[in-house]
DNA sequence: GAGTAAAGTGAGCGAATGCTCGCCTTCTAC
DNA sequence: GTAGAAGGCGAGCATTCGCTCACTTTACTC
């Protein structure tokens, strides 16, 4: 139906036009943080970037495609954080490893809170979904594969079932951490979590031992 | 800043008007579950009411006001099928009260699913984090002077800090079940959650004991 | 059934927005 | 130095959208 849209117009090939892009998607981004969603008209963004709304088109296709180029480049400096972290989470035992991954995803998130507020707060349209689906993956393909690692045991389903939940709590509840800002110390918050991450593991797995046995 | 804006423009007076005003509200939440807050224009949604622009904004002062109302009639509908459940479960002991919590919260969703789906993921503007807010504070209420009554022993801030997990795993992770709709059997999820929420405040409970003595 | 208030209508205004296009400027290659 | 391509410009077009207002219809009161 969606006839397919070019993200890009036009690939910048000269320096000049890549520090254009980029600074588009810098103005959109403190737009959008600024001014909210509705606000964030492509001459409005134009005129910050210090750009003509004509350049702005000659690198994104439409509106929408311009405020998509801003989520995408928040996920990938998200994963671009996480990536080495989670890297070095291999090497640690299984506490140590939890702990480590939730304190990166936190870390990650922290790094571009305002942002991440603006993104989830003053709501993009029908492409917010994308954005915590974009970051889910990540954490997804990571969680799936250590647990899969350590739980040879586990049937199929249990591991997809443990693995939705524990995404949940090492994903969501630092992206709500980081946007709701509560009362809770950040260690104590990280100990928390880890905990609860931990404790549901090892819920599920001996339920699935009772079961089997 | 923003000035004082009447939600309601005329207070409906007859039971036409009353109706009127139904239908209206049930178009807006149709469109907006059909085909995305963009195209929900004010137009639109009185075209599908089949009712003038101008009886539109007889009742609501502008088009964020009917939007609004929208979520309002969520929380409301929401409100209305959980408190009774959280009377019933007062009378229950420890687990089987978080179970059947739990449970009414995810029911109480479910019977919104498509709407909810709508205002989660088809982005309503700077108000969709008032939908969240709204909802949470009807939990948070209840959490919190649960856990005070059952828990003297807790400082305040350990009883914010134990509040705010409970809440985003009593509300969060239902509401991304809903939405998400993972390939989970709906009771291991509630039980899942319910474990989870025992053994967090279980946690901090031991935590603060050991702080404590 | 006359008078009045409430409810409802819909053509259309003013403003804003997304986007274009003809033209100019800068860069690159030879 | 020059041709041609890449990059940039910005006035303005087409469209849409929120919202109004002069008017009609319906309901209530006595």
């Amino acid at each position: 139906m969606s006839s397919v849209r070019p993200n890009r117009r036009r690939e910048p090939q000269q320096d000049r036009s890549r520090r254009t892009v980029e600074r588009i998607v810098d103005a959109a981004a403190r737009v959008l943080e600024r001014d909210g969603y509705r606000a964030a008209s492509t001459n409005r963004i134009a005129a910050e970037a210090g750009v003509s709304p004509g350049s702005l088109y000659q690198y994104f296709g439409d509106r929408d495609a311009l405020l998509e180029a801003v989520t995408a480049r928040f996920v990938a400096r998200f994963e671009e954080q996480l990536v080495p972290a989670l890297r070095r989470a291999v090497r640690e035992d299984q506490v140590a490893a939890t702990t480590s991954v939730i304190d990166a995803v936190l870390a990650a998130l922290e790094q571009q809170a305002p942002l991440l507020r603006a993104l989830v707060a003053r709501i993009p349209p029908e492409r917010q979904a994308e954005l915590t689906r974009a970051i889910r993956e990540r954490v997804t393909d990571y969680v799936f594969g250590t647990l899969a690692r350590q739980h040879v045991e586990l049937s199929p389903d249990a591991l997809d079932r443990l693995t939705w939940v524990v995404v949940e709590l090492a994903q969501s509840l630092p992206l709500r951490y980081v946007v709701d800002a509560p009362p809770i110390p950040r260690e104590a918050f990280v100990a928390d979590v880890a905990r609860l991450v931990l404790a549901h593991v090892a819920g599920v797995v001996a339920d699935e031992g009772a079961i089997a046995s």
